[in-house]
Parts: structure tokens; sequence; C-alpha cells
DNA sequence: GTCGGCAACTAATGCGCTTTAGCATCGAGT
DNA sequence: ACTCGATGCTAAAGCGCATTAGTTGCCGAC
């Protein structure tokens, strides 16, 4: 068996630099006390060596682990399609990337045991900040890590209450989705198609954003003097979506438009109305909550709402580096997400009027 | 600013015990030195404590870095509708849950990225061993591992040829998945339906697994006698796939059944056929590689190879664990995937067969 | 009764890096 | 001429742990 290569350590650039190691450590990181020519001698020496910085022991002397935690908290099987997250991720690693920071990312089952893994990641010294997701209403989180000192951005943002823009703990930051704006988007575009009985099936209860999508529906609804709109909960999957369907359907004065927390949940709606005859967006009209392939590639194609997951996946991770840079925390808005029409939806004039049930009063 | 606590280290724990370092790092270890008495004193001291043992003191010891690491390559537009990976990592993470590993993971661009994003990582002394996804034909990255000195698994497995159970480096193991095997049985279910004209509409043609489903088809329809197949490769996105369906339906003899190197080509082709006004399975049966909701979301449903992604990831881990408890490198062959039939492939007496085109000769 | 040997510990070293303290050297100021 | 203060460097300590080399105390063996 071969042996690995050996790292070269500073020590080695020293010896072949005719310097001692602290000057070396001095020239590589831009300290002063090293004359401009020994610096430049020794970045060379360290570039031809191929040299990095051993990160274990970056972190030993306080530096820090140069690391930042993911962790998600999803059953195994509610991983289904989840387009979000390797976006989101993807975006985060653009920001991450500047500073080399890596990405400790863990998939866990519940949020108890991701207070675990923050706990030990804590304890191990493996991160310097961590990016949440999912917040959830009354979410222990946020305490759990101001105690540790740990900073945070929380992606997605808690409450919908307080949007004073102060902070709460001093390393946590919140990076909230405009979903009461995006919401009010939905409604309006429903509105103006003639629609006057909305549901709303939603996804996990506890989850913040849920809770801030089904409030803000009622706002909505009822500034535009609408009082048939209701909102469903489930777990997001697919089989929750088609019975959450079903369920609203059967009511005695059935919603002529659903809107759905997600697109699985959208696709399997479509697929429920097919099965029971009503034509889309002819007798119901269809949005899907975050847009993919999935939304594109139905009949008909299902209006969505989009956003840059990968620019907000870099917008949190950049939170995060001002963070660790000492900077106050910050709450900020997200950009609102577009509405994109598609076929599910369509202006009263093109769809089929003829049939007279369309539409509710 | 409050301050964070103080992790406590082995010093807290030896002077509430009342003992040396030393001791205290053997008793925590199961290292001979102690006596029994000591050690449980010790071990309650340091649950009391919440101690965990620092990972980069561990790391800069000599005992690793506690961390295993993943590259996905691929460009963000590719990014879709990826179930696999979450799935997967998902997997993986519990096995390597039970020794506490991290995994370290990473988005990049292409494999040249993939390939220094490993050499930084390793003179980062970041990884202790790397799970590799997505194995090309003449792939650099395993000499490049090798020459590292990291240990890895494959996951998929390389060429098709050398099946011969020796591995080619002393550190790198193999997770093959049974390609022919799958693609054998896919033939098979087709054949038996009736089917004669089957086309492959392939992912990404530099994939070693595209490569080897791509020639299992061959093999397994010269088998049965069947010369009308092709494959088409593709991008694996949704644009691509219903770009390929079209292509080969125009074909003066078009197949009469396609198969889909992924879900989200494969529902996009069928969203081509509908489009055409070709009744599936009556004129075109799908068949989906690698199931998810989309392939049961759709009307009617897709048959589909499943498989178990979450213990495919785990057993990838587990492979690495071995590798780095320095057990020798293994070639395994992965159980093979099962063909699950839906509504898009269906038995010749119940398709329409009235219309006398469904199938070819 | 002495000594080898073992059990149970402590002291000390090193991993690779940052950082503080210390030490020459040199030019400028008085 | 001598000091002062930069400047450019080296020596050494320390981060938290594992590990190796002692060090003690005690028991059995001779």
């Amino acid at each position: 068996m071969r042996r690995s290569a050996r790292r070269p350590t500073i020590k080695d650039i020293a010896r072949r630099a005719g310097v001692s190691q602290s000057a070396v450590s001095f020239a590589l990181n831009d300290r002063p006390g090293v004359s401009p020519a020994t610096r430049e001698r020794v970045r060379r020496v360290a570039e031809q060596l191929g040299w990095q910085p051993s990160t274990a022991a970056r972190a030993l002397s306080g530096e820090g682990a140069a690391t930042v935690g993911l962790v998600l908290a999803r059953p195994a099987r509610t991983l289904g399609v989840e387009s979000f997250f390797l976006r989101l991720v993807s975006g985060v690693q653009e920001a991450l990337a500047e500073r080399r920071l890596g990405l400790l990312f863990q998939v866990v089952e519940d949020v108890a045991a991701e207070c675990e893994v923050y706990r030990r990641w804590w304890a191990e010294h493996r991160v310097d900040g961590l990016l949440v997701v999912d917040p959830r209403h009354a979410d222990a989180r946020p305490g759990l890590l101001d105690s540790l000192g740990l900073p945070a951005v929380i992606i997605g943002g808690l409450e919908s209450g307080s949007a004073d823009g102060a902070a709460e703990y001093p390393a946590i930051s919140e990076l909230r989705t405009d979903d009461a704006g995006a919401m009010a988007s939905i409604v309006d575009h429903l509105y103006q198609l003639g629609h006057r009985r909305i549901a709303h099936i939603a996804g996990l209860p506890e989850l913040a954003h849920t809770r801030r999508r089904t409030h803000s529906l009622r706002e909505a609804a009822g500034a535009l003097g609408l009082t048939e709109v209701r909102s469903v909960s489930t777990d997001y999957s697919d089989a929750q979506g088609a019975a959450a369907t079903r369920a609203v359907l059967d009511d005695a004065r059935p919603p002529t438009a659903i809107v759905y927390d997600n697109d699985v949940m959208a696709v399997a709606g479509l697929a429920v109305a097919t099965e029971r005859g009503l034509a889309v967006p002819g007798d119901l009209a269809i949005v899907a909550w975050d847009d993919s392939v999935l939304c594109r590639s139905t009949h008909p194609g299902l209006t969505a709402l989009v956003r840059d997951t990968g620019a907000f996946g870099r917008r949190a991770a950049t939170a995060l580096l001002a963070l660790l840079d000492g900077e106050p925390a910050v709450h900020v808005l997200d950009e609102r997400p577009r509405l994109t029409p598609r076929g599910s939806t369509v202006p009263l004039a093109a769809s089929r009027q003829a049939h007279g049930k369309a539409l509710g009063s």
C-alpha cells in the first residue's frame, strides 16, 4: 500500500524559504512584520509546494473551523421531490466559496435531533455558524444557538409579527420570505380572473411560513371582500395533497381555485381534478407555490410562484458571512417571488364560460 | 454581546475528577491504564460537563478529521428535480452517524472544480475519505484520490468491463449498480408485452452508467433478436427529454416503447405523447428509470425502476467506513432495482389492440 | 527481604498553526 | 556618541487531544 503523500506544512515552507515559521505565518496571513521581499518569496514557496493551511490546526489556534453547518430535519419519507434544497445549497455554496468555507450538511429526523446536532457541533468545535431552515412557530432553535454563541441565519424568517428590523438575538439574522406579498399577488390574480372561492392546501402547520401564508390568505381575501377561503394543512406529500384536494372539492361549495404550498401537491391535485372530470383551468384553477420542472411538465402547465432559490441561498450565506465578520444581526425581507401564469389559471374570457358552473357567485 | 459559553476540555474533566489529563484521555477512549472505578468516574464527569472531543484537536493529533466529503458536480441549471441525491445523502448519514462522522458537502460546476475541491480538502486536512458520485468514462478522480491517499467509494461503479472483484486502487472501493440486470428486466418486460421497437432516452453520455445502460440495452435486445433499438443521450433535463422524445417519434419506424433514464424526462416524454395524441400505454409504453412522486402523479402512472436509494447510500457509506478501518477495497454489485409496473406499460391483452397500430411487427 | 513485574497513574511531547514576547539591526534625533 | 523607535525577524507558548515515556506502589516470586 502506497503511503499517502505528506501534506506540506509551514515548517516545510520555512525551511525552503530560509525563514522562521512565524515569518511564514505572518507572510501568508498579510500580517505586518515581514519585508515585501520575504513575503513574496514565502508566497512563492507556498504556492510551489501546494500548501494549504490545515483547518484543524487553524481551528485549534482559535481561528474557527472555517465551516458552517446546515441541518435538514425531515423524516426520510418526506424527502421526496425536493428541488428546493439542492438549489438553495448550491446558492449557499457560491457565497461560501469566496471565503473557502466548507458546508457541513446533515439530514435528521426531527427538530429535537437537529438541536442535538447543534450541541454536538458546538462542543466539537466543528462549525463557526449555522444556516437554519424550516423555521417554526415557537422555535427553540434560535434560543439554543444564541446560548451556544453560534451565529446563525434563519432562512425564511420566524414570525410574521415582529417585522421591526431589530434583532432579538445579537448574532442571529433572519432572511424573511415575503409570503404576505406573494399570497396577495396570488389572490389578486385569482380575483381578477373571477374566482371568489379559494382553497389553500398548505404544508406543515408548525412551519412559520405556513402560518404566514395561511394568515396572509385570510388578510388578502378579506381586503377583497372574499369570505369563502380556507386553508388545509398537510405534510407536503403528494398523498396528503391529493387527499386534501378531494376534501375541499367535496365541500358543499367547492373552491374554483386552489393554491398549493408546493409543486408536488399541485401536481397531485391536478391529477385528482382530472380524475374527477374537472377541467383545469375551466372548472378549477391551480396555483403552485414554487416552480419546478413538474409545473412545466403537466397539461396544462401550472401557474407557479417563481423565486430564484439559488440567489436566495446566496443571500442567506452572505448574511451569515456578515455575522461571522462581527457585523450586527439583521432582519431582512427577501424579494417577492414572481407569479408566472401558465395554463392552469386563465383569464375569464379565455376559460370555458359556456359551462356556466365554472365560477362561483 | 454575551460571550459564548466556553467549551469544556479534557483539562476541565481532569481537574474535576482529580486525575491527570492523560488518565482522562485513556478513560474516555477505552484504553488500558485506568482502573474501572476511575474510568467510570471520569465518564460521569465528562457526561455531566457535556464534553465532546474537539474534532480540531483530534484531527491535529493524527486521528483524522472525523469527516467524509461528497462533491456534486452539476451545473446549477441541472439541479432541477433531484430527489435521488437527498435520499442518497439521507441514507449516507444514517451510516455515518454511528461513527459520529460529519459530511462535508459541496456543489460545484464541473469535474475539474471537483478535483480542485478534493485537492484542497486533502491539503486542508478536512476529510478522511470521500464518496464519489456520477462516475464517468475515463474518470480522473479515482487516480487523483489514490495519489492523494484519500480512501473513497465510487458510487455507481466505474466501467462495466472489469467486474473482476479485484481493486485497481488499494483504498478505492466501488459500489456498482446493476444496470445490466435492470436494463435486461426492462427489456424483458417490454418484450413480453409485445414491444419490438424500443428507444432509450439516456442521460449524459460521459457518465459510466449511461454507457452501461446503453450497452446493456443492445445486449439484452440482441439476446431477444430485437434490432430496432436505439439510445439517445441528453442532459437529463425535461427540455432535452422532450426534444429527444419528439426526435425518436419522428422516426420512420417510431418506437412503441421508450425507456427514460430519469423520472423528469419520462414525465416530459409523457407530455409529448399526450400532445401528439398518442395514447399511453396504448400507442406508446413508457418506463422511467428511478421512481419518484412524479411517476405516481401522472395519468397514467409511470412504470418505474424502483430502488431503495436510502439503503444504497447506507451501503456506500458503510463501504467507506470499512476502508477507513483499514479494510481492503472491494468492488461490490448492489442489488438489482425492481421494476414496478404501472399504467404506462400494460399487458398486451389489456392495451388497446383494436387500433392495430399500437405495436410493431 | 529483595527484586522483577504489573497496574494505575502522571509528565511530557508533538500535531500545525497563530500569536506574544523577545532580540538584533539600523536610521534618525538630540 | 548614545538613545529611541521602528523594522524585520526568531523563539517560544499555547490551542485540545493522543501518545509515549516515565513514575509510583504493590504483590508475588525467589
